[in-house]
DNA sequence: AAGTGATATGTGATAATATAACAATTCATG
DNA sequence: CATGAATTGTTATATTATCACATATCACTT
């Protein structure tokens, strides 16, 4: 089964599989890196993927909280550095949030179509748009570390809606 | 002449005409639509295009500070909403910083490559690019109303020295 | 020139996002 | 169980952004 797929998720999709496999790929990936992922990374981990929206940090603490975990902001940001070390959660930038990586163990440059009226996201991985980039960095003599695509939107479901 | 190069800005070029060409351009595209360049909105444009790296809205606020103007914060984000809602600036998603658009007239949706080592940033609307995007948009029966592309790495400049 | 409404700016407070610094705890390993 | 490394807890603070209301300025009318 894939993690997610690489276009909106199909609102009757059976999300609590989604979690699941997120998490256990997460897990068999921490294992093989000789990284822990602690009850703690996990919860954050499982907390972000409860939708396909991106979340914001205070977002995630308040869902801790109301749980009844004693958290405070740095517990949050540091599952967060954890997470994100790992390939496991992308930052979106345009929304201060974070999201749960759909295809983690590849170290692709991806990018993200976000729908503005339900916040669901989707996540892929363009060759087409990648070679884009790469030509335009080759001609400016630019060397790319990292991309940031962000293109917000009206997704189909809600188009149709 | 143009107001930027779509290319990194060449360190021997002639930055003071570079303002004073922007400077000049969004005085006329204001009288164009009827909006007014105050003293205040016209001095943050300016002290925006003092380079060609992106700054923070505090930056900007330290620099009025300095220069004895009594500002605070709203002053600074009023006349960066001004100058954003005409297109003569752009917000760095990935930086929470601002800079100064070199193509004030299109209504394009441009890309930034952020050189990592010394700030420059090339804006940029790649054509190829933008039909990738919309593309993948048509497939993905996704609406695009805006779009982040924010490229880190290092400029030829800076590769060279 | 004075009145009026719209626009712009000043000012103090606070919200939202993120990190620093240090203490306490847990955990793997010898 | 002793030890050091990694993780988490806790308090404070830095950074980015907005709200609310007061004041000032400007364009237009009379």
């Amino acid at each position: 089964m894939r993690l997610a797929s690489q276009t909106f998720p199909n609102p009757a999709h059976d999300h609590a599989a989604c979690i699941d496999e997120a998490l256990r790929e997460a897990q068999r990936i921490c294992v093989e890196k000789g990284r822990k992922l602690t009850p703690l990374r996990r919860r954050v981990l499982e907390l972000i993927w409860r939708g396909h929206a991106p979340v914001t940090a205070y977002g995630l603490l308040d869902l801790l909280v109301r749980e009844g975990h004693r958290a405070r902001a740095p517990t949050v940001y540091r599952s967060l550095d954890f997470l994100l070390e790992n390939g496991l959660v992308h930052r979106v930038e345009s929304m201060n949030a974070y999201i749960g990586c759909n295809q983690p163990r590849n170290r692709h440059r991806t990018g993200f179509f976000i729908c503005e009226r339900c916040g669901d996201t989707a996540e892929l991985a363009d060759p087409s748009l990648e070679r884009s980039i790469d030509r335009r960095a080759g001609r400016l003599g630019f060397t790319v570390r990292a991309s940031v695509i962000e293109i917000s939107g009206v997704c189909a479901n809600c188009d149709h809606a």
